[in-house]
Parts: structure tokens; C-alpha cells; sequence
DNA sequence: CTGAAAGCGCTTACAG
DNA sequence: CTGAAAGCGCTTACAG
């Protein structure tokens, strides 16, 4: 890169000192009194020079970078590229910059992202925790880092955190599909331990229970990590078996699987099998019946979240802790 | 925060200079033939007191940040968001974070995440430049910022780029539809003069002219920043005229649009209405005619577009030009 | 009204 | 083999 322009540069050409540069032009001109003539010359220089500030040093100096760290599981799954152009549209509105990654619910990939952003100093991180990354949450937390957890937070600590209310969201979905006639009704999860997945559970086997069909309940856990292929498979031989006349995914990913089993073994939606997604997806849309699904309101989630981080960094270290009710969305899938 | 660990707290309780604990902590023990017993202390002392380097302070002092910005169109369209996983994981693999920016190809905002960037010293970008952002781009060459367009670039400008080579992608989906038997083939573009717009109707075009269908030439332009439903309006009215019996969309959004309004008008695909589309999409599989579509090679272009950028940040100023071909994934939509 | 100076936490050329 | 010191480009308490 060629020679770049420091405030310096701009001190010795207007012949004052980097402390009035400075204080021009961040704007406190008047509250240091600077001379309007001087002011002038310096912007005039300023724009001359095409001066652009160091960020960098700036940050030094400060002890704040103006950046947040954003974690996801996967950036390219659309539920949390959606909440990251949300958390990004906040995070400029407030002049904070964001930095991202993927952990792919992997707990070493989790850390070395953590690792990274502390050392860059970020102000403050959203994250969508993976399983048992406990221990590295805690850590920020003793840092005192503002911090607000995502889609699913860790009930052992003490942190702010934005999520669905996941529980009544699957309740409501398996009484729609009770009311709907359905009895035999089955669901398609994730193994995973965490809140998220956990409570989508509970609500499915309490609103089970309440229903009378305790002796109907039917979970398929399945790896996070499995290709989509594979996922198919395994739905695609409960579908063979058929054990189940209605199936709930508890994700996005899972419903697609789900989706592509179901037009693989050719079953007729409503008719043999009644479905509910998880989150909005055009092929929701455009299959055979289009899909009843569990829709999060994700724009305002992704407000919140950094609503409340700007909160922590402004220094109120009252822990925040909002769940949002989803909406059924409901459509041809369940007869 | 809670008190920071610097290299002088490890420097004080180990009895050394900083010097020395930067030289251990940086692997530069042998070189600077640091004592073993000496270098053991400070590697204990780093642990035990927790200590992360402060990667602003470097950043100043070494003039590099070992990070990059990409800037993309929008993070929340799956195309970009996938590109930006890729990209993501190439540069964590050289030790690269990754800043990112939505420009909704619009010039202003595009500016002001370029200049914001530049601020915060990155090292490099990766860039789907907007249209009439030429002037942005330029400053960043003349400032000799190391630079990669994607998916687009600007011919008047030198610079390296990874896109896709549009023009034949479009070519041979048109002499696709030809070989089908289709004669009055329609495109649906966006108004952008970008070259990856223009070579896609160029492409479209030409090949129309090789198959002598010139006088079946039909070309509907559509605003990058309608909102779906006015998109699928748009289409939805060139269906019911029904002078095409064939459809190539230009993008990915437009094919899902179109795929809106074909339901909505209840056209029969392909019997009707062929259909070829853009990029990948999960709601091209459930479309009642599996959709043909034009592939990119999506791992390739973010995997190339960082390694080019790691070239140039290594002091490689020669440009690199890349151009992928696509692959026609073809199905049911065209008969 | 304006400037000299310290300092943020590192790295690195230099001296010994 | 190790350390003192300068310096990256800013901000800001302090002095005058």
C-alpha cells in the first residue's frame, strides 16, 4: 500500500499541533475552543490529504474497537445469514463494524473463534453456543466481556440471551396436528443437548401427553454434522416403516431432509403423512402441499440481541433475558 | 472488562524485558537464542496468567491486521452466504479474520463500508463491486490496497477477479431449450449494466442470433431492489401474455420469483412453459418439474478469490483474471 | 485558545 | 544471550 496520510501529516502542513488536529476533527472544536480559522484550515487539509483515521490506533488508544463478534453455527445456513444481515444493519446504524464466524456447533472451532476475537478486542459478541462450550462462555464471562447468547442459551449461566419461546412452539404445533385428526404423530430432532433442541423436545412429549397419546411419542434424533444425504436416509426409512401419520422437524435443515425423504419415497402429503417445518424456506413453498411451519421472528431477534449488547457495553450489566413467541404458519401439510 | 494481561505483567514476574517475552511468545526463541530455562518461565507465566495478546497493539505496531473485508450485495442471500463460508474458512486456514459488509448494491453503502474498512487497516478485499461504485474501487487500486472482485468486475479497471463465464453459462442454456424443441425463448434479467448482467443477455442474445431466432429476442428487465411480490408481479403479467414458451432467469432471486408467479398462474412446466434457472436453490427440487439450472462452482470461486488475495498480500501485484464455467444441471423444466 | 507529552500494547532494529 | 528504547497513530489529561 502507498504512503498513508496520518494526523500528523496534517499538523505539520497547518502548522499546529496532532492534539488540535484531533480534537477538530472528532468534532470537538467548539468544546476545546478551537479557533474557527484553524478549524477550517485543518478540515480543508484534512480533505486534501484525503486523510482517513487509523481505526487501529484509535482502538489502541480507546481500549474499544467499535466491532462485534458475531458467532453462528454456519453462516451459510440461511436461517443465520438472515440474523447476521440483521445483526450487520444494527450493528452500522450504532457505527459498530462486525466480524463473523462459523462454528459449526463444533466446540475447538468455538474456541479458536473466541480466542480470535478477544485478541481483536471486540467490544462485545453475540453467540449462538455450541454444546459444551461451557467452559469458554464462562470465560467471557469472567472477563466480563459483554456478551449475548442466540437461538439458544446455557441455563447454568448467567448471561443475556434472545431466543424462541421453543417449548410452546412445538406444543402449539403437535396440537395443531392433534386437532387436525392426527394421532400417530412423530418427531425428527437433532442430538443435541442444548436449550434449543431440548425444549422443542419437551413441548413435543408434554403436548403429547396432554393429548392422551403418551404411548404415540417417537423421536428421531440425528447428528448435526451428518451430510444431507445421509439425513435423508435415516428419515427415509421411518418413512418406510411408517409408523408415524405426522412428522415435526425441529430445524430448518431437518425439514428439507425431511422434504427430500418424503418426495423420495413418494408419500402423499396430507393424505399418508402430515408434516411441519421448522423456520421459512422457499421449498416450503413449492412442495406438493406447501408446508405448516414454526416461523421465529428472526428480524426481531436479531434487533434485540444487539439492542441488548449495546446495552452491556454501555456498561449496564443487568443480564437481559427475552423469548419471542414463534407464529404457525399454518398451510396444506396437515390435511 | 477485567484487567487485561499484557506482555509486561508476564515481563515483570518472569524478571525480563517485554523484548524478550514477545520473542518466546512468538516462536522466535531460537533465533533470538533466548535462554531454554528463560523461555520455560515465560511460557509458564503466559499460561498461568491467561495471557492473550492484544492483536490492535500488533496490528499498530507490525502495519497489518490479518484481516479482510468482503463485501458482498446482501450476507442473507444464499449465494453470498455461502460464498462468505468459503471465504470464511480460507481465511481462517491462513490465520485471516474475516470482516463483512451487505452493499444491496447500492453505491452509497458500498462507499461507506469500503471507507470504514480502509479505516480498520484490512489487509485486503473480496468485493461484488456495485454498479457505479467505479470511482470506490479506484481509490482502493490507487491506494494500492490488495483487491478481488467477484462475481462481477469492472472492465475499465485493473484489477484481479474470480467470476463466472456468464456469457457461454447463458449460451448453452439457450441452445439447451433449442435442442428441445423451445423457439420463443424469453429472458428475465435485472436492470444492472454490470458485466455479469450484460454478459448473461449478451449470452442469451447471441446465442438467439446463432439459432436464428433473432425476431424471438425478448428481454424483461426487472429493479434489483423490488421487493419478491413486485417481481413476481412483473412476471406474472409477461405469463398471462404467454409470448414466450420458454423462461431463462438471469438470477437467483428472479428464478425463485418466477417460480412464484408460474404457481400462481398455474402454468404446466415444461409443457407450457420451460424453465431454466439460476444458481442452486432447494425450491428448484420441489418445483412440481424439477427446475434445470445453471450451476456456478461456488466453492471454487471463494476458494480462488482468497487465494489470489493471499497472493497479492504477499506483494504479487500482478492481476489474476478468472473466469469458471457453469455447469447446466438439466431436469425436468425444459422437457 | 493551543500544545507538549504520556501512553495504549505490542515488535524489532540495535547495542552490548 | 538479553534489554533499553523507539515507534506504530491515535486520544486526552494537563499545563499554560
Amino acid at each position: 500500500m502507498s504512503k498513508k496520510v496520518s494526523l500528523k501529516d496534517i499538523a505539520t502542513k497547518v502548522g499546529v499541533s496532532t492534539a488540535t488536529v484531533s480534537y477538530v476533527l472528532n468534532g470537538l472544536e467548539k468544546e476545546k475552543r478551537v479557533g474557527v480559522e484553524v478549524a477550517k484550515k485543518i478540515k480543508d487539509a484534512a480533505r486534501e490529504l484525503n486523510y482517513m483515521p487509523n481505526q487501529i490506533a484509535r482502538s489502541l488508544r480507546k481500549g474499544s474497537t467499535n466491532t462485534i463478534g458475531l458467532i453462528v453455527a454456519d453462516i451459510a445456513n440461511p436461517f443465520f445469514g438472515q440474523l447476521a444481515r440483521i445483526v450487520e444493519d444494527e450493528a452500522i446504524k450504532h457505527n459498530y463494524t462486525v466480524i463473523f464466524g462459523s462454528s459449526d456447533e463444533d466446540c475447538v472451532k468455538s474456541e479458536a473463534l473466541i480466542d480470535t476475537f478477544v485478541n481483536r478486542q471486540v467490544d462485545g459478541f453475540i453467540i449462538a453456543p455450541s454444546e459444551g462450550c461451557k467452559s469458554q462462555i464462562n470465560a467471557l464471562i469472567n472477563r466480563e466481556v459483554p456478551l449475548v447468547l442466540i437461538d439458544r442459551y446455557l441455563p447454568q449461566l448467567n448471561t443475556s440471551y434472545v431466543v424462541l419461546d421453543n417449548f410452546t412452539a412445538v406444543y402449539d404445533a403437535v396440537t395443531h396436528l392433534v386437532e387436525k385428526g392426527h394421532r400417530r404423530i412423530g418427531m425428527v430432532a437433532y442430538e443435541n443437548s442444548l436449550i434449543h433442541m431440548s425444549e422443542r423436545i419437551r413441548g413435543y412429549k408434554e403436548a403429547m401427553i396432554d393429548h392422551q397419546l403418551e404411548k404415540e411419542i417417537r423421536i428421531k434424533k440425528i447428528a448435526y454434522n451428518l451430510p444431507r444425504q445421509e439425513m435423508e436416509k435415516i428419515i427415509g426409512e421411518m418413512l418406510t416403516h411408517l409408523i408415524s401419520d405426522a412428522l415435526i422437524f425441529a430445524t430448518n435443515a431437518l425439514s428439507l431432509a425431511g422434504l427430500y425423504a418424503v418426495k423420495t419415497n413418494q408419500k402423499k402429503v396430507p393424505e399418508e403423512l402430515a408434516l411441519i417445518g421448522f423456520d421459512g424456506n422457499e421449498a416450503f413453498d413449492f412442495f406438493d402441499s406447501p408446508l405448516t411451519y414454526i416461523k421465529q421472528p428472526l428480524e426481531q431477534m436479531g434487533r434485540e440481541s444487539v439492542r441488548i449488547l449495546l446495552d452491556e457495553m454501555k456498561g449496564n450489566t443487568e443480564n437481559q433475558h427475552i423469548q419471542m413467541a414463534s407464529k404457525l404458519i399454518t398451510r396444506a401439510s396437515c390435511g
